[in-house]
Formats: structure tokens, sequence, C-alpha cells
DNA sequence: TTGAAAGCGCTAACAC
DNA sequence: GTGTTAGCGCTTTCAA
């Protein structure tokens, strides 16, 4: 097994020391052109390509960032994602993704290896049920998003989230313009604190409009496709519901599995998702959504992160990016 | 600006040596009980936590993978990755995930940068355009999913792929058998493989069952929806076709834009799509599909790639994974 | 403009 | 069982 070049041996072919192959490497100015091209030229023939972990070792950065996310099956955070390592990429960063699946011993687990591992930055969609965020984190700039994390961090970290409230606010509010009354919806818990937003922004509409809130008609569950088809049969069967606001994607999915068991006539019930797919373009039930600005949320969250590491000061941020209505439903009941 | 907990400050705070600190760490079984416990109690103490980016470059090893894929904005890709990362997290090991955007180019850079970065391995989605794997990547194995890398590399490497062929053969024959006679299809260029697979499985169903093979009906463009939807277009308005056949979910997005301009009746037309995903059970027209086995196909490669991390040795193998029908249209025409 | 040498934090061979 | 020490491959003073 014949060893990888290392910079001694590029050093020693072309009669120079360590040190300036180095600085070659790096672009110092301070190498004569010569020298410069004579080292080149033997990097060239050797192939040799500087070990990054030893000069991430030697210069205490290792040009990574660790993403933390709930899920990549997610499309939602598949986006978000994109987002961060093309601008991260451009950038000369590359990108660690981590999955908490919601579980937070797991999220915990992933940022201390993500430490261990000495990235350059984190930027994290917390489940929310971790405090004192510093201390594990120490010195290592931090962006989270999409979720708030715990209250007492709140004030201490870049934080880049979508207005929610204000988007599920105009999402209800066009349901009720339109004629819907007794609108239904389906949440996560507050574990991730977009549920609770959102729920704000729905109570909001309602009672603008003079509409009463009715309690059966609020389905508090988790994000997720199973508990949220439960949800919805309970809403469509027990309750007197002529629309169901989806709280995010999975929740869409679940509902619509429990609207298919409705006949034709109660198919016409209206469907409101917050967070847009293509596919809801040809879906057979006509459904409105709140498409989140996914990419932006990414760049921001990965342009801040940047300048923090580069050693940019300033009051922690808090960011809130605009969402935007898509109507599908031309006909309403 | 403090510095972090090292190795030394654990042993002088214990009273050791750093070599029976390390030992400790490493759960060397050498090591006197009380001493091991005096250790640990320090660890503790200083909230030491081992520098990862030291570790591995003295002992060789990162604990990483790389993954590089075309898209991780498709579904197909990001179920395979978390069939990866699932497993490769329960042994302890991360992931990096890059996209190529089928550009050679960023493939060939990012396997660079993965190497520099002493990844254990490589999982690879190639765009198929680099020949010679070998020299880029010297003794880090290599494990290509989804496509065949260039034919002199065939027989060098570890191979998962999709039994595209027969796949596509079975699901072009239901179509036939349920009555379909002008079957028109869309798939990738053969820069992947896997487009030029498919379309001898297509080839081969009609043979079998003595159908022409019409030149018109074989629309062979990009795995990109744009690109789809004028093919689409060109086969809905320009050939007889009652059926298509979208080489994968991309495709199918495109295919879905260009019949969303016909007319309901011509809207009978008949759809499969290589790729399925939930939404297609909420669709508005029925759409067949072949069902990847995308976790497996994650779940293999890395099996295989941490064998060989391991220092299995053995022939190169190339393996097949079984795909499924998803039959959704109950009346033909 | 260049080189010598120290050292980033850790592991492992060897010695005791 | 434990300590000493060399060194992984690189960057960066400090001198020359």
């Amino acid at each position: 097994m014949e060893k990888n070049t290392t910079i001694k041996m590029v050093a020693d072919e072309a009669g120079v020391s360590e040190a300036t192959v180095s600085r070659v490497i790096n672009n110092s100015k301070k190498v004569k052109y010569e020298t410069s091209q004579k080292v080149k030229k033997t990097i060239k023939e050797l192939g040799y390509q500087p070990n990054e972990l030893a000069r991430s070792l030697r210069s205490n950065s290792t040009k990574t960032i660790g993403v933390i996310i709930s899920n990549i099956l997610n499309p939602f955070f598949t986006s978000v994602v994109r987002g961060i390592e093309d601008y991260a990429n451009q950038n000369d960063y590359n990108v660690i993704i981590c999955n908490t699946d919601e579980n937070s011993e797991k999220e915990k687990r992933y940022v201390q290896t993500l430490i261990n591992r000495k990235v350059d930055g984190l930027i994290i969609a917390t489940t929310g049920n971790i405090s004192n965020y510093r201390s594990l984190v120490n010195k290592t700039p931090v962006v989270f998003i999409d979720r708030i994390p715990h209250k007492d961090d709140r004030e201490n970290f870049d934080i880049v989230l979508v207005e929610n409230e204000v988007a599920t606010y105009q999402a209800v509010s066009h349901l009720i313009k339109v004629g819907y009354r007794n609108i239904g919806i389906i949440t996560g818990n507050d574990v991730s604190t977009t549920g609770y937003e959102r729920l704000l922004g729905y109570k909001k509409a309602l009672k603008e409009f003079d509409l009463p809130v009715q309690p059966d008609l609020i389905k508090v569950g988790s994000f997720l496709g199973d508990d949220s088809y439960k949800l919805a049969s309970k809403l469509l069967t027990e309750t007197n519901c002529d629309t169901i606001f989806s709280g995010n994607n999975m929740i869409l999915m679940g509902t619509l599995k429990a609207v298919k068991n409705l006949n034709e006539i109660e198919k016409k019930i209206g469907l409101m998702s917050f967070d847009d797919e293509e596919w809801l373009n040809y879906s057979s039930l006509e459904i409105d959504s709140v498409k989140q600005p996914t990419i932006l949320l990414g760049e921001k969250a990965i342009k801040i992160l940047l300048d923090r590491i580069s050693g940019q000061g300033g009051k922690y941020k808090e960011i809130r990016c605009q969402a935007e209505l898509v109507i599908r439903k031309r006909h309403i009941k």
C-alpha cells in the first residue's frame, strides 16, 4: 500500500522547504515567481492533494457546516437544505446533514458529534426541548431555522423563521372570505413552535371576522401523517367542518387519506395546506396552500452563519420570511 | 477566548499520562479499574470531549461517508440517502451529501474534495462521464448506486442497481395486457444508464407481444421536468399514443403538465411512471407506477461499503434490486 | 524570499 | 498497568 503524497515529498522533490510548499498552496504572496512555478510543477507531477484533516487541525477551521433537521424525507427541509448547500458550496463550505426525527436526544447527540468534529458552524431546526444551548455548543456559531429554540436561548442566537402567524391568518381569512364558516385545523403540537404560531394565526382570523372559536374544530397532534389521518377522520365524521387547514405537508397527506373515504358530495370540502408542492397542481381535489420561502430561508440562515464565522459581531437577529398564498380552488361548494 | 479542554489537561488534572486518558476513552482493557474511574471522573468534571479531527488525523479514519447524488430535491435520492444514513449512523458513521446536478465536473470536484477530507468511503450515483475512477479515488472504497459507471470501471467497483429493464418490461407488458397498443415513452438520455435500460425493457415488452417499435413514440431527453413537458406535448399532439410511460418522477411532472392541456376525453390516456410517490394516490388521473426499492438500495450500498472499509476483500459485486408494480388504473379507456 | 522548528490534539509502539 | 515519546500532515512564527 503506497502512501499518499505529502507536503514533505513535494518539498524534497522540488528542493524547497515544506513551509514554501505550504505558502504556494495557500497563495501567499511572499514566494518568488520561479520558486512558485517550480513547486506548482512538482505538485502536478506528484498529483499532490493537501490533507484537509491536517489543515483543519492546524488552522482550526474545517470549512464544514452542520445542518440538523427533522427529516430529509420532508420536501420542506430538503428545499431549505438545498438553499443552504448551494450558498455554502459557493463559499467552499461542505455540509453535513443530520435527521433528528423530532427526537431531542438525537438532536443533542448530533450537536455533540458535530462540535467534536469541529464544524465551523451549525444550522438547526430544533425540536425545542433543549435548554441552555450555549453550554452545548460553546463558541461555535449557531443559527436556528424554522423553529424557535427554548425561550432562555431566544435572545442569544440568530434565528430565521417563517411568518407563520401572518401567513395562516391570511390563509384562513381567505377561506372565510370565500364563504367557509366552519374551518377545522390540524396542526402539530407546540413541541415545535410552528404549530403554535399557525394556530394563533387561525384564531386571529376567526376573531377578525367575528367567527366563534369552536374547540372541536381544533386538532393538535403531531406533524406526522398517521396521527393526522385519525384527527382528520374525526373532524370529518364528528364535526360540522366545511374546510380543513392542514398544518404542514405531512398532515395534508393524512388529511387526504381521510378525505378519500368521503363520497363525492362530501368531497366538496375546502382544503388548505401549509406547504406548497408541485404535485398539488395535479391533485384530484383543489387544494389551496401556503407556499413557504424554503430556499430563501436556507440562504438567509447560511449567510448569517458565514458572517458570524468570519467574525461579524453585533446583536443577535430574529428574522421572519414572508410566505405566499397559492389559491387553486375556483368554485366554492 | 478560553481554550477547549484537551487530553493533556485531563491527564494533568487526573495525575496520569495522556496515554492513559486515551486508553480510557477508547475502552482499552489494559487500565486499572480505579485509574479508569478517576479519569472518567475528571473527564466529566472538565467536560472533556475528544477532538475528532486530531483523532482522525492520527488514526486515519474519519468515520465519515461521502454520498454523491444528482439532486437532494429528488425524492428518489432522498429516500436512498435516508437508507444510507440510518445504517451509517447506527454504525457511528456520519454522511456528507453532495449534489452533482448531473454535471460531471461537479462530480469530479466533489470526489476530490471528499477524498482530501479523508472520508472512509464513497457512495456515488455517477453522471457516468468519468473514466478511470480508480485514479481519482485511489484506495478509498467506492460503491456506485443507481447508475453504472464508465464501462472500463464496471469490473472494478461494487455496484448496486435497480432491475430497470425487468421492471420496465413488466410495466409495459401490463399496459399491453390491459389493452394499450401505442405506448409512448419518455426517458432520460443514456448519460445515466437507467434511461437506456428502461428503454430496453420497453422494447422487449413490445417484441414479446409482437407490437411494432414506433420510433416517433420514443422520446429520449433528459431526466428533467422542463424537457419532458415539451416531449410529452409532442407525443400528445403529433402521435397516436394512448399511453405515456414516464422514465422517472421528474419526467412525470413534465408529462402531467402536458396532459393538463388536454380535454376530458383525451385525458383518458394511460399513464405509467417509473418512481412511486405517496401523492399519486391523490392525483386526479390514475397513474400506475414502478415503485423503486429506494431504502433497500441505500442500505445495500452502505452495507457493502462498510464491509469494504473494514477490510473485507473478495470480488466486486454487481447487485440488482427488484422493483414493484403499483397499479392504480382500474378501468381502461 | 526562504528555512528550521514548534505544535495543533491525539494514538500507539515501546519501555519499564 | 502506566508513562515516554514519536509522529499523523500541515501552518506559522521566528531567524536568517
